[in-house]
DNA sequence: CAGAAGATTAGACAATGTCTAATCTGCGAC
DNA sequence: GTCGCAGATTAGACATTGTCTAATCTTCTG
């Protein structure tokens, strides 16, 4: 059991087992915003016998503890980001994609407007094409 | 077949029919961002032998003509937005509700510096308590 | 009226996510 | 150490959302 992931775990208050740190091995080291089916087959690779119900379990539990975020910006599943730091988010409209944009990248202004709200949280998703896609 | 309704699926080159027109007069006139199968349930009120299949059929044409927009904000179903001006998205954290917020109400700068991203669309999704929840 | 194109339908199917009840593991008290 | 218990894991059933298919029904056109 990697003893730096042992030590994020802890630093959130997660109980550390062989499952979560395989999990959060996984979930950690991507950038490419995985749903959780995707962290199932991914996890599978270094611990075959991992259960459906135990990725599930553990993917809510580490959105609970503040170590990843959910996202709903795609129509068919939840997807997960291992990036806690505020940022925007670009969609690919033709790959489905998805894309950190850099907080300061881009300026929001008059929120404090809107009396009849209380906001918690806010981003600006785009959607469009990537002029220089990766891999 | 109320006649406003079947000007504007035909202004949108919807050929338009009963099960059509039902859908329509549903989905336009809430403001409450339904599912496809809330708009089954609700449409079924007035037209009870619709099917659920005819029901996804015909939002997902209403889509493709830009009589209505698709919403991935939920993390269990898509929604549907009868309001097809530019605008963005406040959702109640506790009750799921979801507020259009005018476009100008909110300032979005700096978007052309993102040189990597041909932007076609995009909004500001906000999450928080709202403090004058309607009806 | 006949043929064709388009719309609707029921129900099968698929994918995603939740729940349950049983089992397993590991930590703390002694 | 080991006993017991809380917490973690599991397989598989279940629910919900959405898609697909093949048959039927409508509507438009000639």
């Amino acid at each position: 059991m990697k003893p730096d992931i042992v030590t994020i775990l802890d630093e959130h208050g997660i109980q550390p087992s062989a499952q979560r740190v395989a999990v959060a091995e996984f979930v950690l080291s991507t950038t490419e915003h995985p749903s959780a089916d995707r962290v199932w087959t991914g996890v599978q690779e270094s611990f075959p016998m991992i259960s459906r119900a135990t990725v599930y379990n553990t993917l809510h539990l580490f959105v609970k503890k503040g170590l990843i975020r959910e996202l709903h910006l795609a129509p068919d599943s939840v997807l997960f980001d291992s990036n806690i730091d505020r940022h925007h988010h670009f969609i690919d409209e033709e790959t489905g994609r998805i894309y950190d944009i850099p907080w300061n990248q881009i300026e929001v202004n008059n929120m404090k407007t809107l009396r009849d709200f209380e906001i918690h949280d806010y981003q600006v998703v785009m959607r469009g094409r990537s002029r220089h896609p990766p891999g």
